[in-house]
RNA sequence: GGGCCUAUAGCUCAGUUGGUUAGAGCGCACGCCUGAUAAGCGUGAGGUCGAUAGUUCAAAUCUAUCUAGGCCCA
């Protein structure tokens, strides 16, 4: 007789090779056609909202691992957060204004650009965001992401371009904006403002000049030593003409510098460049009349040596011993450092430098000169003034116009700032940062630092693709208008039209009919036309979109993206909430590192060594992609590599075939009619419920704490430990050989049942695709859920947890780790082969043969073998367990494989157990 | 150059307030099974805890320096 077909071995459809790339689209179709996101906000209305609010990636190219990364953990926070009970629905977003597409708009068009009007390149600008917009949307659906993907907020809506207006306007009425100075990349061919990402560094001469600075402050009552010969302070610099804007000297507080006594006259410069300095001046003779830290010279004065003017001696820490002289030539109309120091110590950001590049006509011997042409004037001027101590000539790395190619310059022009203290915003910011949840808490220390020294927020662009700062300049008097009236007519007519009627009409038509300048009564306007910073954009999102979505709430739960954004989008956040609601925009604000290659270094297109989301979707799918978020602690940098996709990959395997083998054993289980009551479980069913318990607990805490990786570990070791090695391998006798509806069969069921649906639940947040595709597979009556992604998270049963029967079974299995390797010594030994081919003789020491007495029937299952004999040990100094394992007395039974003296007592089965026949007959 | 952070087996992670021979899973090696079968089971080998110096009776754990790497500034 073929007994194979008497055994209720595992049955299911359920596949096991996964072909993700190839299944998972078909449950996005799925999801989509039976609106399963829709049906979960509908079904979490009137929960508890836990809103996590999307940074909005830029809409510009396809998504990389990093964005795949930031997406998939959100989306792994909302899922567990609706599993948990909570109301997270998901409004993802993207930040659409900003050069970047304005760039690649204008790259586009070539020469053209200069034909089309601001508005044309605007429409253009929003066709290339929306092309990505569409096209990220689909990447990121490809992940598996929920959410509202049919309403996204995009910072190009009409609605959203209204709300910055409006938010900015808070500022423009609150007094915190002011008009200022700033020197930018200046472009003096294209007559344009450049940002850094315009600027391209190549090699370039330039003229390298030593000028001397003569004090004018006496310095005998500070150093005696020097009264007598006149003194200099000695600059280097590679811009010449840059010194008739010089305001300063910069010298670094603790370096030491030195008074040197050259014969007629001294200098002072830093002591670690003495040398270098003296050999390029042809100076042998020299004597150091005193050493000094830089700070001792701190508010001294020097005369600027072609004009009656002072140059004052200020600290700075950026100052180098590179090269020069260790005193910083500063301008502070003409640099990004000198332009700080000088905001510093309350300097003029004077740069008498036109649109063209020229001197102004109030500069004395340059006035109308070409900066770059007066180099040598200056050189010349500087000589006749007997400060020019050397002149070279050198190659350096020196910024150009991408456009052009031609050297640019550092100039000073009209900026819009919001003040860090006028309206104490700097103070409110850092005393909110204490109020929110940083995680990890490093994130705390990391933006207070950077809130606590950023310089003023210069909030004006000279570009195209943006929001106006809206704001009107009367034609008579030039003052600055800017009311509550004029804001929200304009925030009106941006939410209807969008902003390009801000460059589209003319002014007039930008403001309430019959306005007047409160100033002097003029009724004629102009508009100013730079735009606000792209920060201020996604800066503002939860105003457009967490107090516009009545669905959403402010302040939002959490934030969640790289750690880049505490200088970002964390930053421009908080700076515009607390300016304007007084707070942070967040509770928690949860960061996470960067994807770096296998060796722990940056990706790069250069190092080749770049992973594309793309890539791994269609070789291994997107839930072995998930699973690689979830596996990595990414509160460090998170590593990816073909080893670790491989190692995710078997593991995937792992965790689906323990998946297939619950299902395979559940095809004839029906919960509602077969389930058998816990009191009348076996022990050891009972100890698998208590285990599921314990790892429910765990996971759902690790959700909690957004320690995915520890649930991913605990699954993984569930899988593989308790379950699999242990538990199943004991199971499948019972399992396969007991009579289908048996009490045995039927307990092992119940508690697979429970182990199966909760490990699927505990997993969908992560393993999305997979987790509803074996819900699918699960039996269950009218109440199963349409979808996993509709139900919560299993709670945990008091009623299943039992500590003294878990420590009753932690005692048996280290005495069925002795009986394995017994049992492999016997394998080695060939005495055996599968472990039923053997019995076991346990010898005992006391206490273990009382308690396992108790076991005495079950044990031969337990260890799988065909039989165990219990002994107690002869001696008392025995304290060891020891087993013996012999072949099995008796027949092998060619159905259940047990070796059994029953076998052969039957005439209709004669190679049949005891056991076996009464199951067939039963 | 500055701020913040990281470094434990081939891979991913544990490692409480410093306290025996540093743990787990995967992978690997060897073996078993062929009734989870492109599966399953068993046994085993892998680590100077990035380096150095210190504090201490005792350091993966505390301190300093260095090295390598990441993010943000300059």
């Amino acid at each position: 007789m073929d007994y194979r077909s008497t055994l209720n071995l595992p049955k299911t459809d359920f596949p096991m090779r996964a072909n993700l790339s190839k299944r998972e689209p078909e449950f996005l179709k799925m999801w989509e056609a039976r609106g399963i996101y829709g049906k979960l906000i509908r079904q979490a209305k009137e929960r508890t909202k836990y809103i996590l609010h999307d940074g909005p990636p830029y809409a510009n190219g396809n998504i990389h691992i990093g964005t795949a990364l930031n997406k998939i953990l959100k989306d792994i926070i909302v899922k567990s957060k609706f599993m948990a009970g909570f109301n997270s629905h998901y409004v993802p977003g993207w930040d659409c204004h900003g050069l970047p597409v304005e760039h690649e708009v204008e790259k586009s068009l070539g020469k053209k650009k200069t034909e089309l009007s601001t508005v044309d390149i605007r429409k253009r600008c929003r066709d290339y965001a929306t092309k990505f917009v569409n096209i990220q949307r689909e990447e990121f659906k490809r992940l598996g992401i929920f959410g509202e993907w049919e309403n996204p907020y995009l910072t190009m809506n009409f609605g959203y371009q209204a709300t910055i207006v409006r938010e900015f306007g808070k500022f423009l009425l609150n007094g915190s904006v002011y008009k200022g100075k700033k020197p930018v990349h200046w472009c003096p061919t294209c007559k344009t403002a450049l940002a850094e990402a315009e600027v391209k560094y190549e090699d370039h001469r330039s003229p390298s000049i030593y000028v001397k600075f003569r004090m004018i402050s006496k310095l005998e009552n500070e150093f005696p030593a020097l009264k007598g010969k006149p003194i200099s302070v000695i600059i280097w610099t590679t811009t010449p003409w840059t010194i008739p804007a010089n305001l300063a000297i910069a010298l670094h507080p603790d370096f030491t510098y030195l008074a040197v006594d050259i014969g007629k006259e001294v200098y002072i410069l830093a002591e670690g460049l003495l040398e270098t300095v003296m050999e390029k001046f042809g100076v042998g003779n020299y004597k150091v009349l005193e050493k000094f830290p830089g700070k001792r010279l701190e508010g001294f004065k020097t005369r600027h040596p072609l004009y009656e003017r002072e140059s004052i001696i200020i600290l700075a820490p950026y100052v180098t011993l590179d090269a020069g002289t260790g005193c910083v030539h500063t301008a502070p109309g003409h640099g990004q450092e000198d332009y700080e120091t000088g905001v510093q110590y309350g300097l003029e950001i004077y740069s008498p430098v036109d649109d063209d590049g020229r001197f102004t006509k109030d500069v004395p011997f340059f006035a109308g000169q070409f900066v770059f042409d007066a180099n040598s004037a200056v050189s010349k001027k500087l000589a006749e003034a007997g400060a020019l101590l050397k002149e070279e000539v050198m190659v350096h790395s020196y910024p150009h116009c991408w456009r052009t190619n031609d050297p640019i310059i550092f100039r000073a022009t009209e900026q819009w700032f919001i003040s860090m203290e006028k309206t104490g915003l700097r103070g409110n910011a850092l005393k909110s940062i204490n109020e929110v949840t940083w995680i990890p808490p490093w994130g705390r220390d990391r933006i207070y630092g950077m809130i606590e020294n950023r310089p003023d927020w210069c909030v004006s662009r000279q570009r195209a693709w943006g929001i106006p700062i809206t704001v009107f300049y009367c034609s008579s008097c030039k003052q600055t208008l800017a009311t509550q009236e004029t804001i929200e007519y304009v925030a009106k007519l941006f939410e209807k039209r969008g902003a390009d009627v801000w460059f589209d009409e003319e002014t007039a038509r930008l403001l309430p009919e019959g306005t007047r300048c409160p100033g002097c009564g003029g009724s004629e306007f102009t508009k100013e036309t730079d735009i606000l910073d792209v920060w201020f954009d996604s800066g503002v999102s939860y105003a457009a979109v967490l107090e516009n979505r009545p669905e959403l709430q402010f302040p939002a739960s959490l934030y969640l993206e790289g750690s880049d954004q505490h200088r970002g989008w964390f930053h421009s956040s908080l700076l515009t909430s607390v300016g304007t609601r007084g707070h942070a925009p967040y509770c928690s604000v949860l960061t996470h590192g960067f994807v770096v290659d296998g060796e722990g270094k940056k990706m790069s297109k250069s190092a080749g060594n770049v992973i594309a989301p793309e890539e791994v979707i269609n070789k291994l799918g997107a839930d072995v992609l998930r699973l690689w978020v979830s596996a990595e602690d990414y509160k460090d940098d998170i590593k990816i590599s073909d080893e670790i996709l491989k190692r995710l990959a078997d593991s995937y395997f792992r965790i689906r075939n323990t998946y297939r083998f619950l299902l395979g054993n559940l095809y004839d289980f029906d919960p509602e009619k077969d389930r058998i009551p816990y009191p009348d479980l076996y022990e050891i069913d009972r100890w698998a419920l208590h285990r599921l318990q314990k790892l429910i607990f765990r996971v759902r805490e690790a959700y909690e704490r957004f320690e995915f990786h520890i649930v991913y570990h605990s699954v993984q070791n569930f899988c593989a430990v308790e379950m699999s090695s242990t538990y199943f391998d004991i199971l499948k006798d019972r399992l396969y050989t007991f009579s289908s509806h048996s009490r045995g069969r039927r307990s092992a069921q119940t508690a697979l049942y429970e182990i199966l649906s909760a490990l699927t639940q505990l997993m969908a947040p992560i393993l999305s695709f997979t987790a509803e595709e074996v819900w699918q597979h699960l039996s269950g009556g009218e109440g199963k859920a349409e979808s996993v992604h509709l139900t919560v998270f299993p709670e945990i049963k008091n009623e299943y947890l039992d500590e003294g029967l878990n420590e009753r079974w932690e005692r048996i299995w280290e005495i069925r780790a002795v009986v394995m390797k017994a049992l492999e010594e016997a394998r080695k030994e060939k005495k055996i082969g599968l472990s039923l081919d053997a019995q076991v003789h346990l010898h005992l020491p006391e206490k273990e043969y009382q308690f396992l007495k108790s076991y005495e029937k079950e044990l031969k299952s337990i260890f799988i073998v065909s039989s165990v004999t219990l002994r107690p040990v002869e001696s008392r100094e025995e304290k060891e367990v020891k087993a013996e394992v012999l072949r099995a007395d008796g027949e092998k039974c060619e159905r259940c494989w047990n070796y059994d003296v029953s076998v052969g007592k039957d005439p209709e089965h004669p190679i049949a157990c005891g056991r076996c026949v009464e199951a067939l007959q039963g």
